[in-house]
DNA sequence: GCCAAAAGCTAATCTTATTAACCTGTGATG
DNA sequence: CATCACAGGTTAATAAGATTAGCTTTTGGC
């Protein structure tokens, strides 16, 4: 029987691509290990489990998006850069749902958590965004969440198949670049 | 053995409060029949099984949050119709963090679904909130899928522990509401 | 070439969901 | 009042998944 090669690294970023396939609910162990073209228990020489496998996948995900947001927002400031940012952002969501999906509702063990480290990364390439802004410093934590929640929840609830009706989702989007632009633009003191 | 007096709809209830306490992935068809003083296959009587269930528990939280959000918003306009709905909604949430969660990635399977009408009727008291503000009518689409995405996403991250540094949750989300509020009077064409 | 650890495998166990088959209280009806 | 159909329960059986135990084999370092 020759040896598949697999290590956790490699075991995650199938995970994380077979989520994005067939939604992280899909995601089973047996669909996996298949995918690998090796028998289930064998996972768990790499991953400790179901729930091992899923923060992982989650912090891969915040790890990939911080890149994506990071890289996106290089060279630009103030509008410019808020939109290229939450461009990425909606991006990186709808073409990976299923990592994605991994990262909600799931907290950091401990501060070195390689999923809280990810986390503090796509929060640092939000608050460069705010950087071109002037935002006093005690709002600044108040207008990160806040583009967090906006991000986070268009993201999800588009993800989600959440808007159903006329208008266009794109252009809703762009309106809402819009919309939080002039705002963080009216928030200087 | 003397019947339980159980129908559809106390069943969904019992499951949506156990939902709210255990967190919806830990309920478990066991766990609910439990708690009903029944045995699990009993539960197949009134419901199709825990898909069934789950869409049964989100339309219960859709239609719950609807009444929630419009009540709150009765009697007031503008600002404080907006600080009054969203209030609400995160209140909701954040007391129901079980059954909102299951509304999550959900969609109705026909538009006369309970899914879609109580989605709907939440929506409705959103929109109703927006005609306190001038907005034209070619951005009420728009501006609703913003104070959504902002609402949802807010509660969402909160209830998932999102927030996880400094400043306080409550302060943010007071901050949110003006800002939002002050963005939707700029909005007028 | 030899050895220990790493990486696979098969078989077994446990938890949950779901279905099948059966039983019985209860309310409508003759 | 007797009865009868069925709704609402029951136990037993099946199936899917996750996980663990214990065995085997490759492989890298000596």
């Amino acid at each position: 029987m020759p040896r598949a090669g697999l290590d956790p690294a490699a075991v995650v970023a199938a995970g994380a691509a077979l989520a994005d396939e067939v939604g992280l609910h899909q995601l089973t162990m047996g669909l996996l290990a298949e995918r690998l073209g090796v028998r289930t228990p064998s996972l768990y020489k790499h991953v400790a489990g179901q729930a091992d496998l899923n923060q992982r996948i989650a912090a891969l995900a915040l790890s990939e998006a911080a890149d994506a947001v990071g890289g996106a927002v290089q060279g630009y400031a103030g509008r410019d850069a808020l939109a290229a940012a939450a461009r990425a952002f909606r991006t990186f969501v709808l073409e990976h749902p299923g990592r994605y999906t991994a990262t909600i509702g799931r907290e950091p063990a401990c501060p070195d958590d390689p999923l809280a480290t990810a986390g503090r990364r796509l929060l640092d390439a939000f608050t460069a965004v705010l950087r071109g802004y002037e935002v006093a410093e005690p709002d600044v934590d108040h207008a990160l969440r806040m583009l967090r929640s906006l991000c986070h929840g268009f993201a999800t609830l588009q993800a989600a198949h959440g808007f159903q009706w006329s208008a266009d989702v794109d252009e809703s989007f762009e309106w809402l670049i819009d919309f939080a632009d002039r705002g963080l633009r009216a928030v200087r003191p």
